[in-house]
DNA sequence: ACGCTTCCTTACGTTGACGTTAGGTTTATG
DNA sequence: CATAAACCTAACGTCAACGTAAGGAAGCGT
């Protein structure tokens, strides 16, 4: 993959197996932008777009996180690299940075304890379904020799 | 709790977290059943419905399934727990039986790999966000200090 | 230059998962 | 036994997250 290639609203939408309409709705919520358009207006996209993309839909896949929430989020983190890059910047009070980071650190501890939860229900989860499965699989077992020796008796 | 206490609606409900409308479209869907109805023909549930809600609740939650994916779930649950409770049933042909064990199986090697898949995406966003929360702390501490000095200062 | 594909904007349509009335019945309680 | 609270069914409303269609402009291959 070549980096800087700009790709197209149908090669991303395509390499991430969403369609064009998604990508032009993020757009509309404010979750992405085209990194620039053509002169005739056509939008073109970058590598960059594209990961943020894919966290997107991790965001949403994994945590069921509605695209508002995740607009959210998406902002605490801008806000955070915001801050960095401007740290040395004294026309920003550090009053202010307190209180960004601050947020941003309660957002970043709900994130992770949310993520903690689902992990460990999904744990659980994982655990009752394989042994579910090795009953099944045991069961068959026992069946499948069953069917075999009926079969034999013929 | 009592064991096999009747619970009206409005208490199981409550007790989850949901509205009596959510059951009744469970209901409609066909996730669930009453155990029984009152004489006036109002919904009673037991303490298995409860569980049986919960588990459609962590299965909608964790795994962001569609009511009609939990469905097909439950269905393959009740179908194994059919076929065990069968097993010295001579009515119920093995052929038949195979078939549906083997349906189950796939199903549950399916939902089994979809956990995983969820725990890995999990768990690496978990890291991701430990990191993220670890650096917006550490440098939270050093403008708090900066801070304090600034105002000593005064 | 021309045709075909891709893309644009605008706007209305759809679907799942409920919310919200409405009008009538049942059940619990003083 | 009356009456308020909870419940019933049936039906329409809502909201997010897109799908879909229309009419026209841009890009591109030859």
């Amino acid at each position: 993959m070549i980096p800087n290639e700009e790709l197209t609203v149908e090669a991303v939408a395509q390499h991430l197996g969403i369609t064009a309409r998604t990508l032009h709705y993020y757009e509309e919520m404010g979750l992405i932008e085209p990194t620039c358009r053509t002169a005739g207006g056509h939008r073109l996209y970058d590598e960059k777009v594209v990961r943020k993309l894919e966290h997107i839909m991790r965001l949403k896949e994994n945590l069921g996180y509605s695209l508002s929430e995740i607009r959210h989020l998406l902002d605490v983190e801008t806000s955070l690299d915001g801050i960095r890059a401007s740290l040395n910047n004294r026309d920003v009070s550090v009053d202010v940075r307190l209180r960004q980071l601050e947020d941003a650190k309660r957002s970043l501890q709900g994130l992770l304890s949310q993520i903690d939860g689902k992990l460990e229900n999904l744990k659980s989860m994982q655990q009752r379904y394989q042994e579910r499965l090795n009953r099944t699989e045991t069961l068959l077992e026992r069946l499948e020799s069953q069917a075999v020796t009926t079969n034999e008796g013929k």
